[in-house]
DNA sequence: TTGGCGATTGGCT
DNA sequence: GCCAATCGCCAAT
């Protein structure tokens, strides 16, 4: 479990593409190496915020906020929204460039016992799904904000040891602009997927 | 300096 | 299924 040895994903294994590399990333691993041990999560749920998209806070240019969407591809971008719940996001495109890929739930893999407490329920199947659940259970919060995925950090992109299910496409959840856009990826089937059933078959 | 609003969640009906 | 809570960000004042 806690001692296996990952295959970390580098840097040149990431498409270079916001909408590519939110559907590579789907059957990949997060990890988190934390004090309490490690956590790590099968994600099964993303969306793209790619170049030129209005709903994406790169759009507008670059902020003290949105700073981490413009660095190579494989940075952390964290925020707050909602007063509530803490975001994690890939960047996914080149430095200078604007874009990310919203992690928004997983399949506990790791560290469940700790999960577990930091989400404050047993509930496997609600533990990370939801992207606000996903950071809260993986202990992931602005403190990470601008941390490189593809380096020897505390958090990293690792390859699943199975195979994944086949991977569906709708449109993103939870938004008013460009809410036509088909840019959420999952995997088809799983119960740890978050939103409506119809969009989770 | 201010106010409208958001890539959500959890609790209640 | 519906809705309030909650607060940081930023565009406009």
């Amino acid at each position: 479990m806690g001692s296996t040895r990952l295959r970390y994903l580098r840097r040149v294994e990431l498409p270079l593409d916001t909408i590519q590399l939110a559907r590579y990333l789907i059957g990949k691993c997060i990890v988190h190496e934390t004090r309490a041990g490690r956590l790590s999560g099968r994600i099964v749920e993303t969306e793209a915020y790619p170049i030129g998209d209005p709903a994406a806070h790169s759009f507008r240019g670059q902020t003290p906020r949105n700073g981490s969407m413009f660095l190579a591809r494989g940075h952390a971008y964290v925020y707050f929204i909602y007063g509530s719940s803490f975001m994690l996001n890939v960047s996914s495109e080149r430095r200078g460039v604007g874009g990310g890929v919203l992690l928004r739930a997983f399949e506990p893999r790791d560290g469940i016992g700790v999960m577990e407490r930091l989400r404050g329920t047993t509930r496997l199947i609600d533990l990370a799904r939801g992207p606000g659940r996903l950071a809260e259970a993986l202990g992931v919060d602005r403190e990470l904000d601008g941390m490189d995925l593809c380096s020897s950090g505390p958090l990293r992109l690792a390859r699943a040891t199975e195979k994944g299910g086949r991977i569906g496409r709708s449109v993103r959840i939870g938004l008013t602009r460009a809410a036509d856009r088909v840019l959420r990826f999952y995997e088809r089937g799983s119960s740890f997927v978050s939103g409506p059933k119809a969009l989770r078959g």
